[in-house]
Formats: structure tokens, C-alpha cells, sequence
DNA sequence: GTGACGATTGGACGATACGTCTAAGCTACG
DNA sequence: CGTAGCTTAGACGTATCGTCCAATCGTCAC
């Protein structure tokens, strides 16, 4: 229905590239719904006429930043993915790493989820999730599995749960505000992936952690 | 910003309840943004004015539908969690009630969390999805813990994994059209969930499932 | 130096949809 | 039969969208 570009129909300047991130606050406040196209100009300093010069319209601005904040995430999990260390303590390592992001990036990722079935429709960041999060979890768990340090018997499964874990985690503490730090919250996660809630009583005798809840 | 009000300023009639069903489709094919106000008036037979008698404007239209299916998601699962059996029994059943709504009513579900962003400025739906579902899982979580079929630490950590991995199964199979039925995927996901992926061998010999994925 | 071309931008424009409002008709109840 | 509230068609006024045009400016080739 529209072309794919992910980013805008003519290449956008380098200057203009920068200016057009001071857009990202407003779409976060707003949603981009209410984000008026002059809003944006003021923002970003950029006058309406040329915001039309390169894009077809808001949504795709909007496209624009959303991929940037993926591929964003993309190269950060990669990179703690790619350390070295057993599957497991990379997965580990992932599931933190993805909670801090979440964190450091709140109102944007919150924006990805809440706009992706409008923004999906025009670059496939559905996809794009995909590739930069659940990825890199199936190689880690692949690659536990190989070393002795994973478990895993289905591979998309284990996958879906351990990011449904980190994304809805992230998603109560960014829409419910939950307790303090994101961070904090990934052993607990980590824990029960690794342990699984089965009756069996683990090695480890029950630690108990906060067991209360909101 | 908005007053609180779930469905309407003035009580909806009950006639008027039923058709104005008849907008959720809408809302679910074009989003709230391009949803117009006509389309609903023409979908559900209620002229314009009369919709504006009831409703401030169409997004208290989105929130009143949004809200009508989350309780009926709570109806459902709070059934299911209900019916008789261990804490794990339950949740497993949980899961897989969970998937067969999410198939069921993948339009709507969908659309629930596109626009939650927007829709819970309006309603509390985000809290309205945690008394729906992570309220039952829980509740099955703690029954489990103390009739012996479940081993949880952390009930919040637990029934975020629980949760996100249905949801995330379900969201892959709404965004991108993943493999055949949802219910199939209950028993890998319950089969994670419980057991873990921790590196100790299970005390079944790993019996596969299905390895493959997307 | 000069002309050409593309980038840039202010401002006007037509279109669309929103939400408001009015007034007429209708129903029901006392 | 009269009042009150429900219902609805249609007319507005307003906001924002996206398009278009014309003026300006910088850069490059000749």
C-alpha cells in the first residue's frame, strides 16, 4: 500500500536526521494521534513545509524514530548477547539488559507497543521486534542448550516466555508504575524461567523474595 | 483529564448496548485513529447524534467496547480458574482459556492492546487487565504454592512470566500469523513455565516437542 | 559571472472530520 | 393534554491535514 522505506522517500540530511529525534518526546507525550504535524515543526525546528519535503506525514516520522529506537535495541542486546559466557548466563545477561532498556527508554518503547499495530502497517517492525529481541534469545537458548547450561525443548516457546517475562515486567512497571528499579526485578525473573514453577522443590531451598505483589 | 467513567455519561440503553457492538469490528479493522465517527454511526445503526448523546466522543466509544470485552475476559477466566483441582491444574488450564480467548476474539484483543495506550488515559484498562488476568494467575500461583503442585518464590515475578508468555504467544500469532492453533501451543508453553529450561535434566527424560519454530 | 537546479520555507488553499448546537418530532407519564 | 426527556437530521464553526506555489538561497558547471 505504501513503499517500505523505512525512514522517508528522499534520504534524509544528516542535519535534519538529528533535529528529527526531538520529535520522539512528542510523540511519547502525546501519542501520535494527538501529535499535531506543527507541534513536531516547533519541536524539532524543522518548518512544516520541509517535514512534508521528506515525509509523507506524521505517521511515518513516527515510523522513523520507532525503527531507530529498534535498531538501537537491536545493537545493545547484540552486543550483550555476543559477550562471552554459557547460554545461560548470556540469556541472563539479556533479560537484564532488555529490563534497562525498557527503563532508559520508557516513554519511546512504550510508544513502540502502543502504536505498533498503526506503525506496523507501514515498516514491518513486527519484524523488526523480532530480530532485535527475540533473536538474540533463541541463539542464547540455542546455544545453552548446546553447552549444557539450558535445558530446552522447544526452542519459539522458551523464547516467547522468557520475553513475555522481561516485556510484561516492563510494561506494568512503565504503565502501572511499579516498584523501584527494573533492573532489580530481572533475577526474580530469571529465577523462575531457569527454575520453572514445577512442584519439585529445587536445589536451593525456598529463598523467599518479595512475595507480595501490586 | 477525563472523567473516570467506564462506559457512558449517561446510562446506555439496552438497546443501544447491543449495537453499539456492532463498532467493535470497526475499531478493530481501522484503528481508533482512522475510525470515523460516521462509520460507527453507519456500522451500528445509531445516528451521529444520538452516538454523541451517549458517548463525549469516539474514543469513550473504544473504551466502553474495550472495557465490555475485558470483563468478559475476566468472566471467562475467572470461570475457569473456578473449576476444581490443584493450583497447577488450574493455572495450565488457565493458559490455555487465555489462548483460546485470544484466538477467539484476536480482533479485539488485538486492538485492546494497540490502543491501550490511548484507552487507558480514558479508563483504567491497564488495571482492568490485571484484575482480568494476572489476578486468576496469581490466585492459581498461591493456591498451587500451598497445595504442594506448584513451587513459586516470587508470586509477581512468576505471574509475569505466566502471563507474558501467553501473551506473547498470542500477540505472534495475532501481528504475524505464527503457526496453526493457539491451544496447541498452551501445553509447550505450561510445559516451560513448570519446568523450567535450568540446566538440570528433568526428572522425564527431555521428551521433545516440537524443536522447530518460526 | 551567470544560469540552472535542487533544497528550503512561508503561506495560502481545499478537504475532511470533529464536536456543538438547534429545532423538530416522538414517547411516556401524570 | 401538557410537560419532560429521548431521538435525530442537519447546519455550523474549528482544527488539522496534506497539497501547492512562489520566493529565496546555495552550489555547481560552464
Amino acid at each position: 500500500m505504501i513503499d517500505r522505506s523505512a525512514t522517508a522517500v528522499r534520504p534524509l540530511p544528516d542535519e535534519l536526521a538529528d533535529r528529527i529525534d526531538l520529535a520522539a518526546p512528542v510523540f511519547a507525550d502525546n501519542g501520535l494521534d494527538a501529535t499535531r504535524i506543527d507541534d513536531l515543526a516547533k519541536a524539532t525546528g524543522i518548518p512544516r513545509a520541509t517535514l512534508y519535503y521528506y515525509f509523507p506525514g506524521k505517521e511515518h516520522i513516527l515510523a522513523h524514530l520507532l525503527s531507530r529506537t529498534l535498531r538501537q535495541m537491536t545493537a545493545t542486546l547484540s552486543d550483550v548477547a555476543a559477550e562471552p559466557g554459557t547460554g545461560r548466563e548470556r540469556l541472563a545477561r539479556l533479560v537484564r539488559a532488555h529490563l534497562v532498556f525498557i527503563g532508559e527508554h520508557g516513554p519511546t518503547y512504550r510508544l513502540l507497543f502502543a502504536e505498533l499495530g498503526r506503525a506496523a502497517s507501514l515498516v514491518d517492525i513486527a519484524a523488526g521486534v523480532d530480530v532485535a529481541i527475540l533473536s538474540p534469545i533463541r541463539q542464547a537458548l540455542r546455544d545453552g542448550h548446546n553447552d549444557g547450561s539450558l535445558h530446552i525443548d522447544d526452542v519459539s516457546a522458551a523464547a516467547s516466555v522468557v520475553y513475555g517475562a522481561v516485556l510484561v515486567t516492563g510494561m506494568q512497571h512503565l504503565l502501572l508504575g511499579t516498584s523501584g528499579d527494573l533492573a532489580n526485578r530481572a533475577d526474580a525473573i530469571s529465577n523462575v524461567i531457569l527454575r520453572g514453577i514445577g512442584g519439585k522443590p529445587t536445589p536451593r531451598q525456598s529463598r523467599r523474595t518479595t512475595t507480595g505483589g501490586t
